[in-house]
DNA sequence: CGGCAACTCTACATCGTTGTAGAAGGCGCG
DNA sequence: CGCGCCTTCTACAACGATGTAGAGTTGCCG
């Protein structure tokens, strides 16, 4: 039924030369201009559907000025919780038109810089930005001149909106829920060391309240370090916590891939979870559904997540209120109860 | 040091007056065009870091009929096997200058035929699509006329490109390592009714003949059909396995996804794995590694998948060699083994 | 019936870049 | 000296779409 041959590119000339009209009333029907004849839409439409016409991007791009792309910077897409994000986000994005490129930091302070002022923020018309490694050295690279949305605590005062989750509130929850359980020696993964504005250390000043408001004292010996939020840290972390010897009956894991790490080692050495060690992780990635035992964690609302922080970005593409002041959007969290905190009575049918 | 003003663009031409220069001249500097003195170079290039110029990639791209994007469709990217897959994917695109946009077609046949005709692909140089619902009566679809690799068995005779591992002869392996151990009741997760095609035809199909080289006859009871193959399908299948009342000794998933929701439902019944039950998975996801127990499974070579596709695909946008036959691509792949068939020796460091 | 508004469509300039063609100057060589 | 060749740079016309301005038509109202 179409004469489609889109290899060599039919042009709106070509459709215009076909129906017999100019080539601004193709773009006029392309575009759903109102002031058109039915009669004239129809053989515009018709010639387009014969010629298999479809328009530049490439060209409208460049005379509209927007690409209709939106970026989105993560560390990688093999950390299930940024692949999760990245889905969502995607979803959100299509939703409203957008096309997402992905653009992978490694968690590398200079690639995240680099996402920053890259040649690639030309291609498309705002960034959703997840950093890592920046710090508040580097609050001067985000005043960028092009819509942006940061995930994660405003930590630099950067000029930009925000979405995050209260990393505080949900830690201390966590902990509490622990303590609940009547634990009381609860080790931490993942800190990071003097760091003071990350999630790592928000986490952790959540984890510290709690303790603090159930007028335990935290011991140093129990905060493990874990540089990279991987399973693989999560679980050397964890073997680093045992050998230490020092008394332990429960493990917060700043993240599910640390939980699970620690999970693993907790397996292998044949220590009951959560008889012995209760464990609880922090992301509700699928995976914390479907180990053994289930994790029990907290799920940060990743789809409010996403699509406020799609919603924010179109906002500023769109002008929609130019002087608008940057917001931060904090999301709600909840604490997933599972096995690895509540034993077989967490199981799910 | 820069006056950057990004905000209101700035084009070769002010950087030309700037530089004194025309604005080919511009061009010509960015472009690297080797006859320009040295000291007219500087000068553009002065002009340019003062202005903070940068080019216009949608203009370049009209001029040049090139974006320099690549598309890449897959399922979800929540499913771990593409997260990693998309990982990679990027990271060899990024080596050779390109940049990767995702497309999620959630598995849906309708979405995947858009993928094919979608406005998106004018954004596109060309794409890498891994389809899982087409069948034989979409081969037409798969006529397109721009750069496209498949991944996956060549299971169309599609005009295309294609990387795939070999699916018939690494389910053989994986049915093979089961048999070593001593299995003979050995159930399969994830099978497709009725198709002949896919993976899980080509999957079952190796299954089928490792078991008849092993002189044992295929027992219809023990393939467990799934449609989707994610956790949750393949916890339900093993449920339905088990509650079968049919002799199980070795689950064979056809994902990592589907042993890894049978893994699951076992350690719920206190079914010990490997004692009364091995398990083996397929694809290698990060996962695997950390499970309780540990996952065998079939690693089918990610790296060499994605950079091959890269590179043909590559290949195919830049016209290498303009009639070039389309090429069928077997990757490598290797029995990993874990403890879920090699019980606690499988265990690593 | 004149005038004004609402339609319908068109010509042209323009978005920012790069390819083509060629101008202008210098140099070497016969 | 004159020719050709290399070097350096420029003018101009594209790429394919859309915004602007405005030319014709209708139709309605007073």
């Amino acid at each position: 039924m179409s004469t489609a041959k889109r290899g060599s590119a039919v042009t709106m000339h070509e459709v215009a030369a076909r129906a017999g009209v100019s080539i601004k009333t193709v773009s006029n029907v392309v575009n759903g201009y109102q002031y058109i004849r039915p009669a004239t839409k129809e053989r515009v439409e018709a010639a387009i559907a014969d010629l298999g016409y479809q328009v530049n991007i490439s060209a409208r791009n460049l005379r509209r000025g927007r690409t209709g792309i939106i970026g989105l910077a993560v560390p990688e897409l093999s950390l299930p919780y940024f692949a999760e994000l990245a889905d969502s986000v995607i979803r959100a994005a299509e939703a409203r038109g957008l096309t997402v490129l992905i653009e992978q930091t490694g968690s590398v302070r200079e690639r995240e810089l680099d996402v920053l002022s890259g040649q690639r923020r030309h291609l498309t018309d705002g960034l959703i930005f997840s950093p890592l490694e920046l710090g508040p050295q580097d609050a001067e690279a985000l005043h960028v001149d092009f819509p942006m949305v940061l995930l994660g605590e405003r930590i630099f005062g950067g000029p930009a909106d925000h979405v995050t989750m209260n990393n505080v509130e949900a830690a201390r929850a966590a902990t509490q829920h622990l303590l609940d359980l009547g634990r009381r020696r609860i080790a931490v993964i993942g800190a990071h060391e003097g760091e003071t504005v990350g999630s790592a250390a928000l986490r952790v000043q959540g984890y510290r309240q709690a303790l603090e408001e159930a007028g335990l004292t935290v011991d140093p010996a129990l905060i493990g370090e874990a540089g990279l939020w991987h399973r693989a840290t999560g679980a050397e972390t964890m073997e680093r916590l045992l050998d230490s010897g020092v008394e332990i009956d429960a493990v917060f894991g700043l993240n599910d891939a640390l939980a699970l790490g620690a999970l693993h080692v907790l397996h292998a050495r044949r220590i009951d979870v959560p008889g012995q060690i209760a464990v609880i992780g922090f992301d509700d990635i699928e995976e914390t559904a479907y180990s053994s035992p289930t994790l029990t964690t907290v799920a940060p609302g990743r789809e409010q997540i996403a699509t406020t922080a799609v919603d924010l970005l179109l906002a500023r593409i769109e002008e929609v209120e130019p002087g608008r002041p940057f917001v931060q959007v904090i999301t709600d969290f909840e604490i997933v109860g599972r096995e690895s905190t509540l034993g077989e009575q967490g199981t799910a049918g």
